[in-house]
DNA sequence: TCTTGTTCCGGAAAGCCCTTCCGTTTCTCT
DNA sequence: AGAGAAACGGAAGGGCTTTCCGGAACAAGA
């Protein structure tokens, strides 16, 4: 994604247009969430302490730059989950991670309209998604299961797609409805109920 | 909807006014179809053989207009309910009614962005949809049953929901998938399948 | 039918936003 | 340090939205 390696062309990518770049996706990031994605592109320009034209620079369509948020998302708690893995007890590290999942799914609510838009260049999103975020929640689910901390009978797939619907906004007008606290049930049927292979499952 | 009884001033509404705003809502509808909800307001108003001026005095945010196309065409479906329901036999009746309510959600897949955009302009669109085509159906339904020509074993809703979800954009690319023919394959059950009322069930 | 008061129409104009463009600045490499 | 390339910034052009108001069209009453 933000590679720094240099350009085909023998010479290094420019340090302030890297910068810049990062600049602009956090920018943009915040910008979507508060005015939502058809916010105007100076007011993202400002934030990012950018002019307009660096902006089109980098990203000439207006989805390349919902592109580049969203994947930048799914890079973060992709990597959220080795950290985890590598830092927490399995059951822990997976059940910090679902929180965290959920919240990243919340947060993306005001990209929803882009992203359900039909638009063709968001058909490789999905892919990515799962090519990055399922090894990541396979890795925690394994130690976890091998931990036996864990059922053994769910799939990363399942649980990914699980906890999305969970966090899907509902058509119909329901009051209490808290997507969360519904994956924090998940995550606690994932952890307590089921068979474990340590119990003999 | 487009009532002309007397305002509450006591004054009757103008017969231009009337004439001018059923105009919008058609060209509304086709240009919606045609370029999409984001097509330039003049386009609308210059197929109506309106100025702007007179669209905005009708619809002072796009969401309105939106709003109206979608209400006029829930009100065409339910009106034909009624007709076929009083003109046809009653499994024929179903069976072209489904058709037509394909093609009534086929013709919304351009209206789906905004509809899915999370504007709460929109909430009230499924209650109002519910209330007048239920009835509709639920009408046809009756009938058909009683005659025998179809399975008793399905609701309404059942049935709007089946149909709705069939005619779904598909998520994954698959290039085959033809929703109305995939309702015809519903009606074909619903009226040659399961079990019926006259064969004892 | 004619008058009167009201409603409604039409399109010009102002404002906002997108997008491009190019002179200037900043950086990289030698 | 100097030359050349890459990137920056913001002004300018073009389109779309929305407002505004003078004038036209209509409804009610005589």
């Amino acid at each position: 994604m933000t590679d720094s390696s240099p350009a085909p062309g023998g010479r290094r990518r420019r340090v302030d247009a890297q910068r810049n770049l990062h600049a602009l996706v956090d920018a943009a990031r915040t910008v979507f969430d508060t005015t939502g994605v058809d916010a105007p592109a100076k007011e993202i320009a400002d934030l990012a302490g950018v002019g307009v034209g660096t902006l089109y620079r980098h990203f000439p369509l207006r989805s390349d730059l919902v592109k580049a948020v969203v994947e930048s998302g799914i890079d973060a708690i992709a990597a959220l989950g080795a950290r985890l893995g590598a830092e927490e007890e399995p059951g822990d590290a997976l059940k910090e991670w679902l929180r965290q999942y959920a919240t990243f799914l919340g947060s993306k609510r005001g990209l929803a309209p882009a992203l359900h838009s039909g638009d063709p260049a968001y058909k490789e999103l999905p892919g990515y998604f799962l090519a990055k975020v399922g090894p990541a929640l396979a890795a925690l689910l394994d130690s976890a299961v091998a931990a036996g901390v864990v059922r053994d009978d769910v799939s990363a797939d399942d649980v990914l797609y699980a906890v999305a619907n969970l966090c899907m906004p509902v058509p119909v007008e329901r009051p209490g409805y808290e997507p969360r606290r519904m994956v924090a049930v998940f995550a606690d049927g994932l952890l307590g109920g089921g068979r474990r292979p340590a119990h003999g499952g």
